[in-house]
DNA sequence: GGACACCGTATTGAATACAAAATTTGCCTG
DNA sequence: CAGGCAAATTTTGTATTCAATACGGTGTCC
């Protein structure tokens, strides 16, 4: 069955690599806040025209992931936190149900790729992969909402994700964000076990724990060199 | 205050014209789902290059308003009836709990803008002007979603009342909306007295009703004509 | 010594030009 | 007359070019 987050409907677009790249980099706090994003290093860095890598850059402000400042170039986003309010206040509303209907529909295979992602995020964690960890988490999430299979809430919790990564980049008081393996833990239970109330409460929870550990500290920062930063974020094209 | 929806933060990309166009074209199903739109016919009716209308094309591919088709070109999208669910579904969510935010947020000056946007819909109904009524019927749970002052709520409810725009195109049973009018007339009610609670359980029920009025049928159809279709969805540039 | 203005450089905004793909048309063949 | 192949046209995808704006440095004037 086709399952939402399949990329044959979206007609391959050449800016998705870049897209993806930007954004993976933005997941692990790779890229920061603030960071610029110039064209003509992102053109030499994917060998392609400034076009298309406009075309990329616009798309991630549609995401509001990055802003445009017109004459002056894109920015990475440096959301206010009145905007991270309103980031984890959606989520508490959307992801609790989206998690309940992913209890619902989860099949076998399903189980076993959200718990190989739990693994390879306590991995990550070991090797002190902070980035890496930080990924798979909002992969995780990603996960849940392609298991449900609702095409509207995905591409929502994706963006959410995604946001919700420069906020923690920039007003993250926790040190250590992985006490939150166990939620995760405790919730891929529930979905294996069609528990979608349980699913629901725990997502809620968990999303109210991730809150509660944005404080009002602004952290500014920003970093250089593209090319060693996204190089590991290009995604390999499936060349048959 | 500042609020959500002002235009001072996104800075002025030039294709916001050409998108506001289609889009509120689409609102009053000017455009119709499946309907054709090449680039060169937008560009030589915005007077602009190639460039930014496919600038514009892509925002709307993002908002999945059109589905672009590798080497085939942009089409106005056409919703599954999977998603047309999905759609009222998160709108189902989403929007209630909008409405009581805009019920504890909205100032007098709020109130008296709904109630305007009320009247000109009834306006429109009565001079048969379907389209114009649709249109306004967008535009009224766009601004409860400004009022609500949160942005991330707002371009989530504007891109759900485009879709729905679609959808409704597609699949309307229900050959006169307006019956709805009542409904928003409550739900102006419930935001001036400030209940907050009240304004969430009309804005639920009245969503369902929308839905309720969604059917099997398939009603695939398109147009022609560019020019003439959007000529009326120009958006004139505030000129000092 | 500091502030301001001017100029050179770098980067973005937009249009044009070129290449590739698909659709359409016409023609030929069965 | 129908079907299919092939050239021609149209339309999209991408690169390149040109113009406009912002940034940084330098020199001068106060």
């Amino acid at each position: 069955m086709a399952r939402v987050g399949d990329k044959a409907a979206n007609d391959g677009q050449s800016w998705q690599p870049i897209h993806a790249a930007i954004t993976g980099a933005i997941l692990t706090h790779d890229l920061l806040p603030g960071t610029k994003l110039p064209e003509d290093e992102l053109a030499a860095l994917f060998s392609v025209s400034r076009t298309v890598v406009r075309a990329a850059l616009q798309a991630l402000a549609h995401d509001r992931i990055v802003q445009l400042e017109k004459n002056r170039g894109a920015f990475v986003a440096q959301p206010s936190k009145k905007e991270a309010k309103e980031v984890f206040e959606a989520r508490a509303l959307i992801e609790p149900k989206v998690a309940a209907m992913a209890a619902n529909n989860a099949r076998p295979s399903d189980i076993v790729r959200l718990k190989r992602c739990l693994a390879e995020e306590e991995e990550a964690v070991h090797q002190q992969k902070r980035g890496e960890a930080l990924l798979l988490s909002a992969r995780f999430h990603e996960s849940i909402a392609e298991i449900a299979n609702h095409t509207v809430y995905f591409d929502i919790v994706r963006n959410l994700c995604a946001k919700s990564s420069l906020i923690i980049a920039l007003y993250s008081a926790r040190v250590d964000i992985f006490c939150e393996r166990h939620a995760h833990d405790a919730l891929v239970e529930a979905i294996a076990n069609k528990s979608a109330h349980d699913a629901e409460e725990l997502m809620l929870s968990h999303i109210v724990d991730l809150f509660s550990g944005i404080d009002a500290r602004e952290r500014p920062a920003s970093t250089r060199d593209l090319a060693e930063i996204l190089g590991r974020h290009v995604v390999r094209v499936a060349s048959a």
